[in-house]
RNA sequence: GGGCGCUUAGCUCAGUUGGUUAGAGCACUUCGUUUACACCGAAGGGGUCGGGGGUUCGAGUCCCUCAGCGCCCACCA
């Protein structure tokens, strides 16, 4: 007797299998030969002082499941783990906190800011990994890496100084995604815009020496840095205004009246007002017409001298009050209720301000047409294809890159500006950036770094070769680059995996990963984006203590489809977690059961009844499909197939007919158990990727029952020291006929369950039964497996081709067998002949369709085999046919 | 303005290369504690696969079209 508990218990068993797992170096790629193919993947990096939600919970599942799959198939699997320093995030973390202790970013100073950054890095940072553990991540730990960490800020200044070399990286001024809130430059990708209501204001536009242009606007407050205005040209409205002067409204400066086709004649008033520094399309007329560009903001968007009377007021504040200094000159003429594309800050969430300011650029197009050739010929594969047409077309319209922040917290720029001048250096240290500036400029030279940092994204692009060690020639780099498979959500598709595309083109000559799987969003039950406002987040943490690791990773690999956005719901995840402890307890029947074997039994040769061949068939065909499935991606199918062989096919069918076979012992009963051993086996080594911890602990104790047991059974290959590093299954053996065989059995247990439960026979009851028919041998076969399934008195039972159908029966024509249940005294002769006279009426409806689908074109143009199972369908249907009206006809 | 996705049982979703009466889990009805499991077992009810058209011997699956919902990209004041 086993001491397996009835129930499996998952609080007691994932971290010590985790542990041990570790401990015994199987997270590394070191466990398998030299030679072995590697597989690796590079983790996407979770921000350091990030707390771990869905979306974490769904790249881990998903990762972990192709690392061990991988490391099963015998690959060095490797699995780089790390956190990003998540610039704008983390800033904004720790100047909270600094608030709160009454302080500031500002008053503590740059160092001092820094200081207790890593601080709280080194206090917080720790907390996202750990997490990532618990949810059972076999990744390499020993190759964690930090985007912040010395290697890696080694690599991001390499890659500057590479870009910059290329003439690829440049610096000036544009009008940029200015974060009044955060004070920093954004890039393009941060701008969030969504319709909110807001005002279109309308009001005439002087002209001077009399007349005015009629100009609509959504920020007046851009009014102050007005330096023309434009007409279409054939507008005969204003075309007479063309080339006359405009006053600005309160400031009175004098500015051109222009025409450019760009005006659309029948929006608003069908005049535009120009202003170049605060409006994008703005500043493209203002460029092309050399108009002025007046910047009337400050950093934090209040207004600055150029505006005049209204400078120090807030963009808010300036808006309203020069409307109503307008409204009383008499220059309004009306507000219109108006749906605004209005761009929002990512982050911080206020409204982006267009603003001309003096940043660092990269001009990306270059790399950008590297990474379209690389999916385009295929050398990259994105999974799912659609996305295939987004890379296509972002990266066809791709714009420089603002890579340049305003914050402390990132890689600083390594550009070095020489003696208080614009003229700067580009190096890869300040040792080095002496040492040139000192050549150019003399000895007495000062430098002064560029105090911008560089956009976060910047340094996760280039994740996959700077953890492995890349600028420098690495064992890791060489071994393990190009890496495998990129996973991760489609949400940071142009974020980050174009980025590391484009880098790896650029800087290794090489795809950085020859795959890309994107994952969808995970959302509430109801397909709500999970949110804290919205009180609908599920803490992945809440959820594995309640219900297990497993049970959420299965749920998450197995509820949808590549790409596609799945909504979670805990139901689902407590059916998950009922199937692992469905699995432990097919180990606890079979661990239980061992001693009915004992190795004397152990035949020379096994014997396989109808039911082993039939579930070593099933099982072949899973491992079969299984394989297939993982090849496409297709995780979710694969993992489906499996439960369902695990619990229909072998926890349903197989153990309850194993357990009559085990009663006959000897021979029949080692082979049995040798069948039940094997196809656990094998299905829990399909299942680890999945399930990790509840089929580690259950085929430890498989093997540890069936070792000391000494029955002398042991798997193919014999037994590794845990299942992480068990081999992968692919063999499949074929046994056609026992499915039709076992299948025939099938049908007749439910036939007779459904005949008892509509006749009300007790399950306690048991009753007998005859069996006639061509096929029925192959039922004798199986007498003991029919008598114990469909609870019927095994030395009553009557199987033979020919047999004299009892008086008071309920008839069962299944085709080549014909099933009799004599019910006396449960089922009268009127209500038998009114059921079978009803399933006749619905079998001659079957084989009117299939017949008349067999002479019609079908026929002649499907494929013999589909053709041919109609035919035996239609067989079956005219055996049942004839059965039941000769039946009828004795009643 | 472009592009993409979704619409299948009461709910949440599968359905891999088109193969002929459409599947799962949960929920529901009835029965059951036969020593693996009540986190269980057995039997059942429930869907004209969003609408329309087309291709095909055959369409949930391919094509066109319409509708609803969602998402992404885009400089209309």
């Amino acid at each position: 007797m086993s001491d397996m508990p009835k129930t499996y218990e998952h609080q007691e068993t994932e971290s010590r299998l985790y542990n041990w797992w570790e401990k015994n170096g199987w997270f590394k790629p070191e466990c398998r030969p030299d030679d072995a193919e590697a597989f690796v993947i590079s983790i996407p990096p979770p921000n350091v002082t990030g707390a771990l939600h869905m979306g974490h919970a769904m790249f881990v599942s998903l990762e972990d499941l192709m690392i061990r799959r991988a490391r099963m198939q015998g690959k060095a699997a490797l699995w780089v783990p790390g956190t990003d320093h998540a610039g704008i995030a983390t800033q904004l973390q720790v100047e909270k906190m600094l608030i709160k202790n009454g302080t500031s970013r500002q008053e503590i100073g740059r160092e001092e800011f820094l200081d207790a950054t890593w601080e709280w890095k080194d206090k917080y940072g720790g907390a996202i990994t750990k997490q990532m553990r618990g949810l059972g991540a076999s990744a390499d730990w020993s190759r964690e890496r930090f985007t912040l960490d010395d290697g890696l800020s080694e690599a991001v200044r390499e890659a500057f100084v590479r870009l910059y070399r290329m003439g690829l990286i440049y610096r000036g001024e544009y009008l940029v995604n200015w974060s009044p809130g955060l004070q920093t430059a954004v890039s393009d990708l941060e701008v969030e815009t969504s319709e909110e209501k807001a005002l279109l204001y309308f009001f005439n536009y002087p002209v001077k020496g009399g007349g005015s242009i009629p100009v609509a606007t959504t920020r007046p407050e851009t009014i102050l840095g007005d330096t023309a205005v434009a007409v279409h040209l054939e507008d005969p409205r204003y075309s007479q205004y063309i080339g006359q002067t405009a006053l600005v409204p309160m400031l009175n400066r004098e500015i051109p009246i222009i025409a450019d086709e760009y005006v659309d004649r029948e929006f608003g008033t069908g005049a535009l007002k120009i202003t170049p520094a605060h409006d994008h399309n703005d500043f493209d007329i203002g460029k092309k017409h050399g108009l002025d560009m007046i910047n009337i903001m400050n950093k934090d968007a209040t207004i600055n001298e150029n505006g005049g009377q209204y400078a120090g007021l807030t963009r808010e504040a300036c808006r309203d009050k020069l409307w109503a200094d307008m409204k009383a000159a008499g220059l309004t003429i009306r507000e219109e209720d108006y749906m605004r594309q209005t761009p929002r800050s990512q982050r911080g969430g206020e409204i982006i301000e267009p603003l001309l300011s003096k940043q660092w650029f990269c001009n990306v197009k270059p790399a950008a047409d590297m990474a379209l050739e690389a999916v385009r010929t295929g050398r990259i594969t994105i999974v799912p294809e659609r996305f295939n047409k987004v890379w296509e077309n972002w990266l066809t319209n791709i714009r420089p890159w603002c890579i340049s922040r305003q914050l402390w917290w990132g890689h600083r720029i390594p550009v070095y500006y020489v003696n208080g001048t614009d003229e700067f250096v580009v190096a890869h240290s300040d040792e080095e950036a002496y040492e040139i500036a000192r050549k150019q400029y003399g000895t007495a030279v000062t430098l002064e770094q560029d105090p911008d940092v560089l956009d976060t994204w910047f340094s996760s692009g280039l994740w996959p070769f700077s953890t492995l060690g890349w600028p420098h020639d690495t064992a890791d780099l060489r071994r393990f680059y190009p890496t495998s498979v990129m996973e991760t959500g489609y949400d940071i598709l142009f974020f980050w995996v174009a980025r590391m595309v484009m880098s790896g083109l650029l800087f290794t000559n090489d795809i950085p990963f020859h795959t890309i799987y994107l994952h969808g969003l995970v959302r509430d039950e109801k397909g709500r984006k999970m949110s804290k406002t919205l009180g609908n987040v599920t803490d992945p943490l809440d959820v594995v203590a309640e219900y297990g690791t497993d049970a959420l990773r299965f749920t998450l690999l197995t509820s949808g489809t590549p790409g596609q956005d799945l909504n979670l719901s805990l139901d689902k995840v407590a059916s998950n977690r009922n199937f692992g402890n469905k699995i432990w307890n097919m180990a606890r029947f079979i661990i239980t059961n061992i001693d009915k074997v004992n190795g004397a039994d152990k035949p020379a040769a096994p014997v396989y009844s109808t039911a082993d061949q039939w579930i070593l068939h099933r099982l072949g065909e899973t491992t079969e499909n299984a394989n297939r499935l993982f090849e496409a991606y297709l995780f979710g199918e694969a993992g489906r197939q499996i439960n369902d062989f695990l619990w229909g096919d072998f926890a349903d069918w197989y153990v309850e007919t194993a357990k009559v076979q085990l009663n006959e012992g000897g021979a029949t009963a080692w082979t049995t158990m040798s069948v039940l051993a094997h196809v656990l086996d094998q299905a829990l080594r399909l299942l680890h990727p999945y399930i990790p911890y509840v089929t580690e602990e259950t085929w430890q104790q498989l093997k540890a029952a069936l070792t000391t047991a000494d029955i002398g059974y042991e798997p193919a290959g014999g037994w590794p020291e845990a299942l992480i590093i068990a081999e992968w299954p692919t063999a499949v053996e074929k046994y056609p006929e026992a499915v039709t065989d076992y299948e025939r059995l099938q049908e007749l247990v439910r036939a007779i369950r459904n005949a008892r439960a509509e006749a009300n026979v007790p399950p306690s009851k048991l009753i007998t039964a005859v069996v006639t028919g061509e096929k029925a041998d192959s039922i004798a076969a199986q007498q003991g497996a029919l008598a114990f399934l469909a609870r019927l008195e095994p030395s009553a039972l009557t199987i033979a081709a020919q047999a004299t159908p009892p008086e008071t029966a309920v008839t069962l024509p299944l085709g080549d067998i014909t099933a009799y249940l004599p019910l006396a005294g449960m089922v009268d002769v009127a209500q038998e002949r009114e059921r079978l006279t009803k399933e006749l009426a619905e079998t001659e409806g079957q084989i009117k369709r299939v017949s008349g689908l067999l002479n019609s074109p079908f026929a002649q143009k499907a494929p013999p085999a589909v053709v041919q199972k109609e035919r035996d369908k239609l067989a079956q249907l005219e055996a049942a046919r004839v059965e039941m009206a000769e039946r009828l006809g004795s009643l």
